[in-house]
DNA sequence: CGAATTTGACCTGCGC
DNA sequence: GCGCAGGTCAAATTCG
């Protein structure tokens, strides 16, 4: 149905899922061509909006507000200051892609140490979803990760915000490797993937219900 | 012992 | 205004 794992289907110039990571936003929106998709998947859904991420970023606001503010000091009202705090993080609107990953685990290795901060049940999803923020100082990068309920085997990773860092070099040799240019249209590992995932890259919106613009 | 994970509480925004 | 759902925090716990 939504598999995309034959090599034809992709453009031939590729790039790694780790460019498209850290890479600016001119990559983003060449991965968005690379996948024959608009931005528009990523209109915002009721509950993104809610998250404050999408929209009024008029105001560019400095980044990394946490690390900024309280990267070393601790405040002593925890409640207070949060809540000032967010409101200013959720005025950010950060560039942000899904994608939909055939695996058994749910933290697939992309080449970033990420650290969970969160897991949240999710309405209509047996499956919990992960929230993961990258470890790197000043990087402000999260991914939500969630299984789909549609298909237990399928992993939907959301990445939001921008790696400002070049991969953790204890990390380039094994997961990095895994995500030079040609992991993406594996036409000799497509069939005999030696991943333990396999990536059917897919632009994915958070409702797979809309399928006005899903292909899923 | 430091780093990472777990997990319950809390906050925010939206729909009713 | 209230309840719900998503997202985040941080103390406690586990792991390497």
């Amino acid at each position: 149905m939504f598999m995309v794992s034959s090599a034809e289907q992709y453009p031939s110039s590729y790039m790694s899922l780790t460019d498209c990571l850290h890479g600016s936003m001119d990559q983003y929106g060449s991965l968005e061509k690379a996948f024959g998709l608009s931005s528009e998947v990523f209109s915002p859904t009721r509950k993104e909006r809610a998250a404050g991420n999408c929209e009024e970023d008029s105001e560019n606001k400095n980044k990394q507000p946490k690390e900024s503010d309280d990267d070393g000091g601790k405040e002593s009202s925890k409640k207070g200051s949060k809540a000032a705090k967010k409101k200013e993080e959720r005025k950010q609107k950060e560039p942000r892609f899904a994608f939909m990953t055939k695996s058994e685990v749910d933290h697939l290795e992309d080449g970033y140490r990420w650290r969970k901060y969160g897991q949240k049940a999710v309405k209509n999803s047996p499956y919990p979803r992960s929230y993961y923020r990258c470890t790197t100082q000043k990087c402000t990068v999260k991914k939500r990760v969630e299984r789909s309920y549609q298909d237990p085997s399928t992993v939907i990773t959301t990445y939001e915000g921008q790696h400002n860092h070049q991969l953790p070099t204890s990390l380039r040799g094994n997961a990095a490797a895994l995500l030079q240019p040609s992991m993406f249209p594996p036409p000799q590992l497509a069939g005999t993937t030696s991943f333990p995932h396999e990536l059917f890259m897919r632009m994915a919106p958070h409702h797979m219900n809309d399928q006005s613009r899903s292909i899923f």
